[in-house]
DNA sequence: GTTGATGGTTACTTTTTGGTAAGTAGGGCA
DNA sequence: TGCCCTACTTACCAAAAAGTAACCATCAAC
């Protein structure tokens, strides 16, 4: 088996929360478990194939946690694992920041609106 | 001209640190000025190609301050800008997590080799 | 006048990621 | 009987991101 190899750590931490969907679907599940639907909700533009996959993703490295109800009709939830959980700060910092990242951007005159502002 | 929706904070942050090469070339930027052969030779797996365009990108978010010198041959620096310097706390965290993280997948026997910790 | 150093661009291809739409399961319920 | 609910999967297609390789400019030194 070939050994992976990461030059510095942030590389290893953004192959984990990179990419689209990640991060925002981690934001949610910060403040509190969450069903399979109520994260659909909370991240309209989601696609259902997206989302269970990520939500995939995410418990494979041991972020987050799939709770099974057995249940007609089914019921899932999602929470952070312990392990997510040491990411929770970060998270929290990227909110944060891109909440000023962008009413810096409507100071500027910039066309652009941020819709819920949960980590004030 | 469409007005841009953001759901939540963190969507507009990884626009701007998301990608494979952003926040990596960041990480370096965070502890000195570089010029550009030397940040291709502190990341030797990125192109050519992609660190000049990620540095734009980078630049235009005003993240990224680059000051040519007009010299035969060119020189080139690129540093954080003040606001730049305002991701740093989180540039710092996103590589202590995953120097953690590698070391845990370690111990868990993945082969996953990390080649410079410069951020503990 | 050829080579080298540095930073950069361009055209083209491949890989990765994401989107759409349809289908599955199984019991509840009219 | 047939439709609803919820979570999830699959096949197929489109778009975005990244990789490759070749090229440019400039002046200095040899």
């Amino acid at each position: 088996m070939p050994t992976k190899t990461y030059h510095i750590g942030v590389e290893a931490t953004m192959e984990i929360i990179g990419g689209k969907w990640k991060s925002i679907i981690l934001c949610h599940l910060r403040h509190r478990t969450m069903r399979t639907g109520e994260l659909a909700r909370a991240i309209p533009q989601i696609s259902q194939k997206m989302l269970t996959q990520q939500l995939r993703e995410l418990e494979a490295a041991n972020i987050v946690s799939r709770h099974v109800f057995h249940q007609v009709p089914p019921k899932v939830e999602y929470a952070l694992t312990d392990y997510g959980e040491s990411l929770s700060g970060i998270l929290h910092e990227l909110c944060v920041w891109g909440e000023d990242n962008i009413d810096r951007r409507q100071a500027n005159g910039e066309a652009i609106t941020l819709l819920s502002r949960d980590d004030v």
